[in-house]
DNA sequence: AAGGTATTGTTGTCAGACAACCTGACTAAT
DNA sequence: ATTAGTCAGGTTGTCTGACAACAATACCTT
């Protein structure tokens, strides 16, 4: 019983483990090669569901998991009494980040990367074009922030918030949508390495100030400054491997 | 007859029309509200699929088509026999571009933009990283899309694997992949521009030495050199508003 | 009391059927 | 002859019921 409990209530730790590779995983992929190979063009018409599930010797339920797998990454579309056909794109509608996180501990590194680039050119943008409310909305998410960490807090919202609100101040959705993708893959991450750098208060006045540069240099349409502030921030908050000094 | 063939031959025009809300639309939707909107939290367990199609009052095949796209989403994940649970990053494995391209000029516009971003920065890395192999990898592409060129043609599929070469030179493999999938979003709203521009044999000249200046940036190791060049050459490639002059 | 077994519940797969819809051919009316 | 309407066949969307694979629990035997 205790252990079922726990068994139960252990928090997120198994990310879907793969046990014998799904049948309709199989023939989602099968499918999905025929499209990667060009064999299936864009425009053309994919076999009927009855002719897929004879051909791959499936069910048609099976085959109408993966071709609903396949719609939803763009590979294919489907109208109702007409058929199924190669979407002009295939594939590229989304852009995955999967089981890369916390396994490697490069790939992290490439993710952190990443963010670190994202949010330096958010920081430039948003330096040429915030405007007063944006400005407003970074202080206060900042004062939030500090407040938060000064009661013992990790202020983890509020900093969100922050990157948020500069991400915003860039004037471009489609900009400040990944921005938030990539930032929420890396901040989980971090997490328990801020809980330890917080205990310092010195490191904590250090965090402060590094926002107030940043806010700064947006107020003062700094593009490079930000993207500075921006650097030193994430290279100061982020233990990561240097990409730099790693073979390459 | 002749009509019918025109209508199956018409190019990829019309993106499937949204003819009725499909049910197992509907329901994808209601779940994943559930999961936004923190009803049901990180770890939690799914319904069972018997219960979600009592309490929806569709069948069980609706729900799993259901489920299927939430768990491709990485709203969910499921396992055999023990049932389905909310996943911990909720729908952030994904990061979907839809039906923004050619629509809305601005969307288009941002999109541009972000590709921009991830290219000047790509040179950027690259210069501070590349080895000779993938400078010489460059190389070769550019001699590739000249000579094309040159002969008439577009040189797309050349040009594509130069930005490639640039964005695989700096080590970063997620980088390269976004990189990848932002570019060709983009390329082929160019596509139509670029036939016309490649008339006129001094923007031939001109797209060349362009593409010269970011490989000897590169191979100078001079990043910001390289990040100007490339800022350079999209604004003569693209077309766009400028966002700079756009309220906002 | 411990270990093996049966039972129950859940997801994965299969099979068949009907509904909604598209296409093309055929028919009938003008 | 042209046009409109109807019908038939094919395809996807949804429904129903069943069995297989697997996990967890309850029970039973030793």
């Amino acid at each position: 019983m205790a252990t079922s409990m726990l068994m139960d209530s252990e928090p997120n730790v198994i990310p879907p483990i793969s046990r014998r590779p799904l049948l309709s995983v199989a023939v989602t992929d099968a499918l999905r090669g025929k499209i990667e190979s060009a064999v299936w063009v864009p425009g053309a018409r994919v076999p009927t569901e009855k002719d897929l599930s004879a051909q791959l010797n499936v069910s048609r339920a099976t085959v109408r998991e993966a071709l609903t797998r396949l719609k939803h990454e763009g590979y294919v579309y489907s109208v109702q009494g007409k058929g199924a056909f190669v979407a002009d794109k295939p594939g590229l509608n989304t852009f995955r980040v999967d089981q890369l996180l916390s396994e490697n501990p490069i790939d992290s590194a490439h993710i952190f990367e990443l963010r670190s680039l994202v949010e330096q050119n958010c920081a430039a943008l948003a330096a040429e074009r915030r405007s007063v409310t944006n400005l407003r909305e970074m202080k206060r998410a900042l004062k939030k922030m500090v407040c938060e960490q000064k009661n013992g807090g990790l202020g983890l919202e509020a900093d969100i918030a922050f990157h948020r609100s500069i991400a915003d101040a860039t004037g471009n959705p489609i900009l400040a949508r990944f921005a938030d993708f990539v930032g929420k893959h890396t901040r989980e991450y971090l997490q328990v390495v801020r809980l330890s750098a917080l205990k310092s208060a010195h490191r904590l006045d250090d965090i402060e100030r590094e926002h107030m540069e940043i806010i700064e240099a947006i107020e003062a349409r700094k593009p490079e400054a930000a993207r500075k502030a921006v650097s030193r921030h994430l290279e100061n908050g982020t233990p990561h491997p240097d990409l730099r000094r790693l073979p390459l």
